[in-house]
DNA sequence: GATTAGCACTCGATCGGTTTGAGTGCTAAC
DNA sequence: GTTAGCACTCAAACCGATCGAGTGCTAATC
């Protein structure tokens, strides 16, 4: 248990080290004009906070530097959250206000804005089709061995694909299996899609059509590519003005990250909704045991839809994000529920 | 003019400066089996190709670097294309037997491809559908205010957007306008769409319809977006295990450039056909006046589609590019010759 | 006349040593 | 319990010496 004068030293000790990336030394501690020690006061309470794993000393002659455990306490105990300023909330009414157009666009577009505020990544997941539904199927034929197949969610999410038609069939049998299909799948969520397809559509097609399996095996797989969330990204190369990763090999490695998407996927995967702080090696991969990654769901009517973090230095503002993060995922879920209707 | 002996030692200070990425001096060519001179000899033809303006020198009492126009000359006339490895072609194989479920996945593929090829970054632009030309159009209703746009190209192509409906059109008004636009549009070249929009459709879908500004303003918005061609990137992080780019600012304004598409296509604009070396600054874009861009356009039937391009450094090995950039442009072109019919 | 051996010279890189200064821990006085 | 004082530590900055790769020039050689 620490003390409140402690609490304060720690709080004082991180907040320098978030703006200045330099050990923090007893003595601009004590220069604080809301601390009434003298640096040797100081000095023995960051002692004990060392002892506490705290804090930690790149060397013996310099100051002290948060640890993970130091940022966690931070995190969990004294973080301010001085909400969101005007001026980002100006900017963010702007985001709102303007027309999306695509669901990719207006989850695209919050990345962008998100890593101009924060000047970190932004890293959005979504949206989780897992539980809407269909709401219209269509083949186009684009001559006589292929066709576009198209997947429209109720969302208003649209998958397609490219797909060779089988020997044989016709144009009209190829409407006859686009109204057989939006008959019998519209308005089923997709994670039911798969076993009625199997269930109701496999016999009744077989019965039109030859060669139907062709037909089935692609839209299964045209199910499970729309079933994927998305990942979109903006600023990936903030994390380069941060001093402590002028580095090249350093930073490499997070930037391979980026282009793996899968790798992202994973990182986001089975969060807990809500706002979420990572620091540090909390988090599974090691390409960025020395970042921070702060997340936040957004939902529709409770359904839980996507993410969107923030990945920065574990030396990042917590308190800024965490406000910023809270404020946009509900404003999202707010748009969203919305645009359900 | 240059001596046949100057254009080999120029070829051999180029090709040991792309191994080596260490200026190279006149012991170190003389060495060479293939040289029969001695250092001092060296030193002399290396100093009047100084004067020449093709090498450079960093300090005093370092070996030469090519300048630009060194690399200029080396391109235009001793560059060996050394044709593309056996295990390249064989990559490249695997490459086109995998089946295309989409233009994108095709285009992104063969831009993972080149990227891992070549260890540089790779962009590839595409594909131009300037003179492909509207297969399909659709709306499908997501409910009373609100429908999903589509779009199909006679390429497979498919573009979409959320539209919002108008008050007081219903959903046959809705079936009409699909009907009467699928009528007078499918087969009409993208760069024709805009006009013929205007002078045959506007009048009869006002004929139809209260309200229909909106619907034709939608469309022609969906139509310019449909004509903006791709950027797809690749390695965008190889750039950062070159030695020369170890300085995270140097670094950073070019992988800023990579998340601002117009910037890449205003790079690509208007590259003529075939094979196109970029050196250093001779790109339009400050950005990489460090890099070389080495670009290849591909076709189908003659129509130009797009380009695909290589990123590196200009100490960039330029033969072995050139070679994979060539084999890879012409191949691709074949294949979406094919597709196309 | 072209080539090359020889040599003085240049200059960045590296290495060891010194200095500086920010910061600490400990002790003793307040 | 707090703090002034002091010895101590150690990275960073500074400095000069040395090293060595590479050059340009000149004179000897082929």
């Amino acid at each position: 248990m620490l003390s409140e004068r402690q609490r304060m030293i720690l709080s004082a000790i991180v907040d320098d080290y978030i703006r200045s990336a330099e050990p923090v030394g007893s003595r601009s501690i004590s220069k604080r004009s809301d601390v009434l020690f003298s640096p040797a006061t100081i000095r023995n309470e960051m002692a004990d906070l060392e002892e506490m794993g705290l804090l930690e000393q790149p060397h013996t002659s310099a100051g002290r530097v948060p640890s993970i455990k130091g940022y966690r306490y931070y995190v969990d105990h004294l973080v301010r959250l001085g909400g969101v300023k005007e001026q980002d909330v100006h900017t963010l009414r702007g985001f709102f206000a303007e027309k999306m157009m695509h669901w990719e666009g207006a989850v695209s577009h919050a990345a962008t804005i998100l890593s101009q505020l924060t000047n970190y990544t932004s890293i959005v997941l979504g949206p989780e089709t897992f539980h809407t539904s269909l709401k219209h199927f269509q083949l186009v034929p684009l001559n006589e061995t292929s066709a576009v197949a198209i997947i429209v969610a109720n969302t208003g999410h649209v998958e397609h694909r490219n797909v060779s038609i089988p020997e044989g069939i016709g144009m009209d049998d190829i409407q006859k299996i686009v109204n057989l299909l939006n008959d019998k799948l519209a308005g089923i969520p997709f994670f039911r899609l798969k076993s009625v397809l199997h269930s109701e559509v496999a016999k009744e097609l077989s019965r039109y059509v030859d060669h139907c399996e062709h037909i089935l095996a692609m839209l299964e797989q045209s199910i499970e590519d729309e079933a994927e969330p998305k990942v979109f990204l903006s600023g990936t190369t903030n994390i380069l003005t941060q001093p402590e990763f002028k580095d090249v090999d350093k930073v490499k490695s997070i930037l391979d990250m980026f282009e793996e998407t899968p790798k992202i996927m994973q990182l986001f995967q089975s969060l807990p909704d809500g706002i979420q702080v990572r620091i540090g090696t909390e988090n599974a991969l090691e390409a960025i045991n020395q970042c921070s990654l702060i997340t936040a769901t957004f939902s529709a009517d409770g359904q839980p839809l996507g993410t969107i973090g923030i990945l920065g230095p574990t030396r990042m503002d917590y308190g800024k994000v965490i406000s910023l993060l809270d404020y946009l995922s509900k404003d999202m879920s707010q748009l969203y529920s919305r645009w359900y209707k």
